[in-house]
RNA sequence: GCCUCAGUAGCUCAGCUGGAUAGAGCACCGGACUUCUAAUCCGAUGGUCGCAGGUUCGAAUCCUGCCUGGGGCACCA
């Protein structure tokens, strides 16, 4: 039995209970949970739903745990079921209901943990976006793993999910990395406000390699702009991709500017009476939608603000059809909530049709010492170099595993251990020792064929297992909804603890060199099965391998 | 000054949409490999959940104030 078809009988059983004692049904949850107490002495599964609703029912907490436990008793697949404290259920189950749970498992393979929390919403993802000027840093890096994780997990709880990464090829920032190229080139000094690092100069150099001629072209910035932009551009492309990272769309923001975009957006908002002008700006009025003060669209020079085109790249998602937009930005960008909330604002949407997500820095250790140089940009550490010290199955891990509040510094040393200080070791190691233990069991005979007595697995700590088996689809729905990937991590950490203790205390799945396989080897073959499976579909959300061997 | 994130074991962090005796890994101490992967496991030690109030049957969790640290407050991108 699974912990949500359990919570469905307990949610009944809390029906029946209330006409018994004639209390008001209306106050039911719609839905409710059990929870895998922490004492084995209270059961498998423990409910809270008396003391919740006691309360506003107008009776004491206790009875109605009695009235519910009499008819929950009798539920099949229950065993037992105590009151405890004020007003818990503890439930505990048969052997063999508990032990259903490895088949289904197994049955459901790959698809194991997909959930339908997030069915029907059709969402955009949005995260790194890091400017096409260089290389991504150690803040983008942490989006591409936390992103790409989130992105899976939404998907798997049934979510419609367009990933894009935001361009900014348009404005400044390009001029001057154009500039640094062209100088670079010709060998003069970076002019001020330019790009520096040894990037500059490889690109420049293969922009020259591609564009003999570009020094000499009537426009050279121009070629070097354009030409320099795509280099740079296919090089973040690559980068992301070596990292697992995969983004459905990449929008440029130069195409808002090129289709007049921009003046449309702020057609559409002035019609909404939200634009105003005043010192020769043109303004957004966002104070009315929340934000501390109002925003310039277009500059009294007459040139668009990077707001404007916000304003414009907003609006293009809606117009694709998003219900949801999602999006990822680093601590350092938190002062954009305000304006970005008020632009979904202000064009009439909603509240929580935008959400923001932000999320705090990262700092690369060595030895103890935060690493503050890089080699190929020179200035700060990049996607690269956190890939180059620690491998993409431990950066992407490590990233993932810290809620995205907390600020973290990747330790290189941690990360490349081998021992179960290290996290994502201790994850692919379980996950690779239950591989070659299902190996030995078969090479000894041992076959799931056609099912298994589940009754069979009631030691204690396959007990244990199968419950922590169990929750794995409520944890990526728990994951989704609030947008947390790391849950996925600290679960996939708790089941291989689960695991490494159900084989170490002498619950053999494979039968000895002479022995004949019995029905207890096969039932275990089944649970060491479907822990493979959950292994593989927890380490897979997150992108990380899990390895056959190690 | 305002906004925001964090403050939980010696260290790094979970837990925070209110529930039972606050957890994990590391470190330290003591154990377990003729047996499916010891890259593992078991046991012991270790806590005023930053501080002070409040809300209630119940607060690490919610509210208010304060303290400390990170980040942010452009007609830049």
């Amino acid at each position: 039995m699974t912990p949500e078809t359990l919570a469905e009988k307990v949610l009944s059983a809390t029906r029946a209970a209330f006409e018994a004692l004639g209390l008001d049904g209306a106050v039911l949850p719609s839905r409710t949970a059990v929870e895998r107490p922490r004492d084995p002495k209270h059961g498998d599964y423990a409910s809270n739903i008396a003391l919740q609703t006691a309360k506003k029912a107008g009776t004491n907490p206790r009875a109605l745990a009695e009235q519910i436990a009499g008819i929950l008793a009798a539920a099949d697949g229950v065993a037992k079921v105590d009151i405890a404290g004020p007003g818990f259920l503890n439930i505990t189950l048969d052997a063999a209901a508990a032990g259903e749970i490895a088949g289904k498992i197994v049955a459901a393979g790959p698809s194991y943990g997909t959930n339908g929390s997030m069915e029907g919403v059709y969402a955009n993802l949005e995260f790194v976006s890091a400017n096409p000027t260089g290389p991504i840093h150690a803040g983008g890096t942490r989006w591409a793993a936390l992103g790409d994780a989130l992105a899976r997990i939404m998907r798997a709880s049934g979510a419609k999910l367009t990933t894009e990464y935001y361009v900014n090829d348009a404005g400044a920032q390009i001029d001057h990395f154009a500039s640094s190229l062209l100088a670079r080139a010709k060998g003069e000094p970076t002019p001020e406000n330019g790009y520096v690092g040894a990037y500059i100069d490889e690109i420049a150099a293969d922009v020259l390699k591609r564009r003999p001629d570009a020094l000499d072209a009537p426009e050279p910035l121009e070629v070097f702009r354009t030409v320099g932009l795509e280099l740079m551009l296919d090089d973040i492309k690559g980068t992301l991709a070596d990292f697992g990272t995969h983004f459905d769309v990449f929008f440029s923001e130069n195409d808002l500017h090129q289709r007049g975009e921009l003046d449309a957006a702020v057609q559409r908002l002035s019609e909404l009476g939200h634009v105003y002008e005043a010192d020769g700006a043109v303004w957004l009025r966002t104070t009315d939608f929340g934000d501390d003060k109002d925003r310039v669209l277009k500059s009294s020079k007459g040139a668009w603000t990077y707001f404007a085109a916000d304003c414009a790249y907003y609006l293009d998602k809606r117009e694709r059809g998003f219900e949801k937009l999602v999006l990822m930005l680093g601590a350092d960008h938190h002062g954009y909530v305000g304006r970005m909330q008020a632009i979904s604002r202000a064009f009439g949407d909603e509240p929580g049709t935008l959400e923001i997500l932000i999320g705090q820095f990262v700092n690369l250790l060595s030895n103890g010492e935060p690493v503050r140089l890089s080699k190929r940009a020179g200035t700060i550490i990049t996607l690269n170099d956190v890939v180059e010290a620690v491998g993409v199955d431990a950066a992407r891990y490590a990233l993932t595993r810290y809620s995205a509040d907390s600020a973290i510094d990747l330790d290189i040393d941690l990360w490349t251990k081998h021992g179960n200080e290290n996290p994502v070791y201790y994850v692919q190691y379980a996950h690779s020792r239950t591989n070659g233990i299902i190996r030995t069991a078969t090479e000894r005979g041992v076959a799931l064929g056609d099912g298994y007595d589940a009754s069979l697995l009631s030691h204690p700590l396959e007990t244990e297992l199968l419950k922590v088996l169990a929750e794995f689809p409520a944890v990526v729905a728990t994951a989704a909804e609030l947008r947390e990937p790391h849950r996925i991590a600290r679960y996939a950490e708790e089941l291989a603890g689960a695991w490494h203790r159900f084989q170490s205390s002498g619950c053999r799945v494979a039968p000895g060199h002479d022995e004949d396989p019995t029905p207890v080897n096969v039932a275990r073959l089944w649970l060491a099965t479907a822990s493979r499976i959950v292994f593989a579909n927890a380490l897979g959300l997150l992108g990380v391998s899990a390895p056959e061997r190690m």
